[in-house]
DNA sequence: ACGAGGATTAACT
DNA sequence: GTTAATCCTCGTA
């Protein structure tokens, strides 16, 4: 289904890094989705962590770890890994490195650009208030409900799938040459990782008010800037 | 086979 | 700030 998105589609090259390099270079790139209606999603990451692989206990893949569930992580870059947490959430992580190497940058973040309102009919609960746009995406569980992401995506590559791709960062863009509006923090919700649970691998456009509310552990703040 | 716990969220008091 | 929701995964037996 070749069209104007494949010119804009980052390719493996992109993925082929260290994660802590990616999880930076993602900042500011459009996550796009097209639904089985054909209606095409897209936002613009503004917050990801990354996740350093055998040594890093916050890693699914500690200490070579490898089930089922882990799999993906040992493929090649840009393969994609889902999983689930609490019975009830997606996480979508984009796996790096080389293959082998179990490394992978997990999206907590985006701000809604197109499709916004078939984004909150997703996310939208019976029998309450519209969601407001911040509340779309800011959060690793609440982006894969607005954009429609399962498990149905775990294992693809996002250089070739189809409903799924990522379009990298424009020239002035995020991540690029403003450094200075990227923060740079612990990791949320990995207080059991000893040591590696304080370390800065989390990284979020500042200045933005779709980023997570979560405050990652340790760090106490009132925004995500501190 | 069993059971604890999780890279979260929303709705409470 | 506290807690329920909810189910799959994985260590242990």
């Amino acid at each position: 289904m070749p069209d104007a998105a494949d010119a804009r589609r980052a390719g493996r090259d992109y993925f082929a890094t260290d994660p802590s390099t990616l999880a930076q270079r993602l900042l500011g790139a459009r996550l796009c989705r097209r639904l089985p209606t054909a209606e095409v999603l897209r936002g613009a990451i503004v917050e990801t962590e990354a996740y350093l692989g055998v040594d890093d206990l916050a890693a699914h893949s500690a200490g070579w770890r490898r089930t089922a569930r882990t799999e993906p992580m040992y493929g090649p870059p840009g393969t994609i890994y889902v999983f689930q947490v609490y019975g009830m959430h997606h996480c979508l992580n984009f796996v790096c490195g080389a293959v082998d190497e179990p490394v992978a940058v997990l999206i907590r973040a985006v701000e809604p650009i197109d499709g916004i309102e078939t984004m909150r009919r997703l996310r939208q609960s019976p029998g309450k208030r519209p969601l407001r746009d911040r509340d779309l995406c800011s959060g690793p569980g609440r982006l894969c409900g607005a954009f429609g992401i399962d498990r149905a995506f775990d294992g693809r590559d996002i250089a070739s799938e189809e409903g799924l791709w990522l379009e990298p960062a424009a020239e002035g863009s995020w991540g690029g040459s403003e450094a200075s509006r990227i923060g740079n923090s612990a990791r949320v919700g990995v207080e059991y990782a000893g040591a590696w649970a304080d370390k800065p691998l989390r990284w979020f456009v500042r200045d933005s008010i779709h980023v997570s509310r979560a405050r990652p552990s340790g760090a106490v703040a009132k925004r995500p800037d501190a």
